[in-house]
RNA sequence: GGCGGCAUCGUCUAGCCUGGCCUAGGACACAGCCCUCUCAAGGCUGCGACACGGGUUCAAAUCCCGUUGCCGCUACCA
């Protein structure tokens, strides 16, 4: 029988999703849902004076919005305490734990001073041997204490990691670390492989920057006497810079993706292949796809740059293939702001059929009101440049004059009866087509760009089609 | 400083474990062409990389050693 695979992301409240966090997150969820196990979410919310629930609410908020739903959880480790207190408890009475009554303001001068002779700074050692009498007498004044755990003096550390293979740390190298602080909340790693330990994790992915905490996760494994999970150690997402991801080289957190119009979909399938790819290189994935085929062996051992233009590709394939209506629905946010919906609930058919017009145009959702603008307003903006180029040239006052006659008389103005017109109309005049659609189009729509004339023709109709032309007859062409 | 990690086109990467099929493949971006009434989309072509130096071998991107560079950890932060 084979074990449930059970992951976890555990953020810390300490500011919004970060957007490697959410990759980490990703990974972590494609790697249960793959395998069919259980994805949990654990909010690291021991350090109390940085933590705040605003932000534990906005990275749920975060992973829901991405479709990445934990199957247990949340958990918040300020709610644990039982649990680290039973660990503690254990691992004291069996001498692997010890109290130090060394203060912060103390450690931080020995630290300093063992600096200054050039020696490594880090805890010396001083309350590790203190004996039972001395370590109550220390309590009685009122001290305050941390537990510490005994760290072994000499021996190798390793362990086999997923991503990066073998790796063996001198247990000599790690110092007597705090395992709970004087405010008798949990430190990080011990909290950490507590409840992984507790969580029954059998697979701990997450950032590299976490392999030099791993060999101590380890230590208090052994000590507690339970099997340490596998550890896959994805490497760092940096930013154009190299360094680390932040607003200056684009975005950093979920929300700045969000609010700028990318859509959940694309951005799952963009953080999917940053860092992780398949032997055929395939770069879309359908819906559903990526947990069929992730996989932690695909997973490359080197960091990576957060490439916003492959992000906006991903994100026009992905909006290419939605649905003007689903679109519609999607986009309304922005429509609302720029002023061009209404309301969210009623969304006029006219501006679906302007979005399957022009939907091959958008990278982001932000986009769609600039690009969708100029075919719903009312009042024509001519673009100089276009008028210029296509209105002010000689002959052109004839074209609109007969296009407009002929449009006028039209009664069926669907798109193709219109191609017809203007085809005949052409062939008869023997003129190129451009020589007569290019006039057309601006005259109708003050632009150079959009979408085929036939369509656009369509979409304004007869009367204001006509109406427009007059009007640029009038005010543009000489 | 110590410890650990990483190193293929500008970027994401395939290949590395199990040397030869690699004159190093794909994708984004960029350039050109095609399609075409414009802009896009799409198709095609091009540009473009094994960090450096030694070794092992008939043969190395692939194995070994060293150098360099970048990153992380070295907290009573997580």
């Amino acid at each position: 029988m084979s074990t449930e695979i059970r992951t976890r992301f555990a953020p810390s409240p300490t500011g919004f999703l970060h957007i490697g966090g959410v990759r980490t997150a990703l990974y972590n969820y494609l790697f249960a849902e793959k395998h069919k196990g259980k994805f949990i979410l654990r909010i690291e919310d021991t350090d109390r004076s940085r933590s705040e629930s605003r932000y534990s609410r906005a990275i749920m908020e975060g992973l829901r919005w991405l479709g990445l739903d934990w199957s247990e959880g949340p958990f918040y480790q300020s709610e644990r305490g039982q649990i680290y207190e039973k660990a503690i408890r254990k691992l004291s009475e069996e001498g692997k734990a010890y109290r130090c009554f060394c203060s912060p303001k103390e450690l931080a001068a020995r630290g300093r001073e063992a600096e200054s002779r050039g020696e490594p700074p880090g805890y010396d050692g001083r309350c590790r041997e203190l004996s039972s009498s001395e370590s109550g007498r220390l309590e009685k004044e009122g001290r305050g204490y941390a537990w510490r755990i005994r760290t072994p003096e000499s021996g190798a550390i390793s362990f086999d990691d997923i991503i990066k293979g073998n790796i063996t740390v001198d247990a000599a190298t790690i110092q007597d670390f705090v395992l709970v602080k004087s405010d008798g909340g949990p430190a990080y790693n011990f909290a950490c492989a507590a409840d992984d330990s507790d969580m029954r994790i059998t697979h701990v992915i997450r950032g590299d920057d976490h392999i030099s905490n791993t060999p101590k996760q380890l230590l208090i494994y052994r000590a507690l006497g339970e099997n340490p999970p596998r550890y896959a150690h994805l490497p760092q997402v940096h930013g154009t810079d190299g360094k680390r991801l932040s607003k200056r080289t684009g975005a950093a957190s979920l929300d700045e993706f969000r609010e700028e119009g990318y859509l959940p979909g694309a951005l799952r399938n963009f953080l999917a292949l940053l860092g992780w790819s398949t032997s055929d290189a395939q770069q879309i994935f359908a819906p559903d796809e990526l947990k069929e085929k992730f996989d932690l062996s695909g997973v490359g051992r080197s960091p990576g740059v957060f490439d916003m233009e492959k992000l906006r590709w991903i994100n026009g394939k992905y909006i290419r293939e939605t649905s003007p209506a689903e679109l519609a629905r999607l986009a309304a946010p922005w429509l609302l702001r720029a002023g061009i919906l209404k309301s969210p609930e009623d969304i006029p058919e006219r501006i679906i059929e302007a979005l399957a017009l022009e939907k091959e145009k958008f990278s982001t959702l932000s986009e769609v009101p600039e690009k969708i603008g100029f075919l719903l307003r009312d009042d024509v903006a001519y673009d100089p440049k276009a008028v210029s180029k296509r209105l002010e040239k000689d002959g052109v006052i004839d074209i609109l004059t007969d296009i407009q006659n002929l449009l006028r008389e039209t009664e069926d103005f669907s798109r193709e009866n219109l191609e017809d017109i203007f085809r005949s109309y052409v062939e008869k005049k023997q003129l190129g087509a451009g020589k007569v659609f290019h006039p057309v189009r601006v005259a109708v729509s003050g632009q150079m760009k959009g979408p085929g004339l036939f369509e656009l023709l369509e979409f304004i109709g007869r009367d204001k089609s006509v109406e427009r032309i007059g009007y640029a007859l009038k005010e543009y062409v000489k």
